[in-house]
DNA sequence: ATATATCCTATCTATTTAGTAGTATTTATT
DNA sequence: AATAAATACTACTAAATAGATAGGATATAT
């Protein structure tokens, strides 16, 4: 399971992209009224994804949050990573949180040989996936 | 992620089908120490798959646990239902935990479509395996 | 009777999830 | 310069989940 705060990061930037126009930012609590995000706990999604890169702010009125980079430039992939670190099921498959296993042989690990594929399967899917193909457009 | 627990019940299973010879139990101390698994806690994880009909018990001397169907009768999915609960990404997107989203219309929601494609692929892959597909033989 | 296995109830600690509260800082406008 | 309005930051909290552990009750083969 992706966590709520997954879906709410998902859903503030399709927002943010869906209501960007000129080069007004979008303010925390117009997102938070209109997608139903409880707006303390947006606050704090809003500023990891601008400590990733993902967003730019400008404070103080006017102020707001706007994509660093295009819609289509931002993979689903990579702000499920962000917040809540790694898409594959096992530690031992993961591509960028990998930990070893303790207590198997990796190489022969049936397990594993599993897992890599739902991740594969899984990351054909995601990849493809951005916030652009997310919005309403 | 899976659960520790999960990965704990997978490999007990495996351990079963591959020491099941005449119709003699497998202990469960025999399972912790062979599988590097705290015994106490594999106690847990063997009665729940037993109160879930995918082991039989018998207590007492040479007592144990015994696969209560054949190995390529259980499905992987099933053991992580079981233990885990939902396989899918998102509580609207399971087939077997369905939760319905307070907050968005599903008919219309980008993000339910795609992590039903993943719930999708990954389903293909897991409904395919069993714990006869992951023993040694 | 006894040894040995599962069964059951209760408890525990650490981590994660999902927030909330309050203050500091920055910026546009008047 | 004052003010209003926005993000930034620090700290805290409550509930759920993960990952176990402890101890006694019960069943069974010998």
């Amino acid at each position: 399971m992706i966590s709520n705060k997954c879906k709410y990061a998902i859903r503030a930037l399709v927002h943010i992209a869906n209501n960007e126009q000129d080069d007004r930012a979008v303010m925390t609590s117009d997102i938070a009224r209109e997608q139903q995000i409880p707006r303390k706990f947006l606050e704090i999604i809003l500023r990891e994804l601008r400590n990733n890169r993902i967003l730019e702010s400008k404070r103080g009125k006017d102020g707001g949050f706007r994509l660093l980079r295009a819609a289509e430039d931002i993979s689903l992939t990579e702000v499920m990573r962000i917040i809540d670190g790694p898409i594959a099921m096992l530690p031992c498959v993961s591509l960028n949180y990998y930990r070893k296993c303790d207590e198997c042989e990796e190489e022969s690990c049936e397990i594993k040989a599993v897992f890599e594929q739902v991740r594969d399967r899984t990351l054909d899917i995601l990849n493809g996936q951005t916030i652009k193909s997310l919005t309403l457009s």
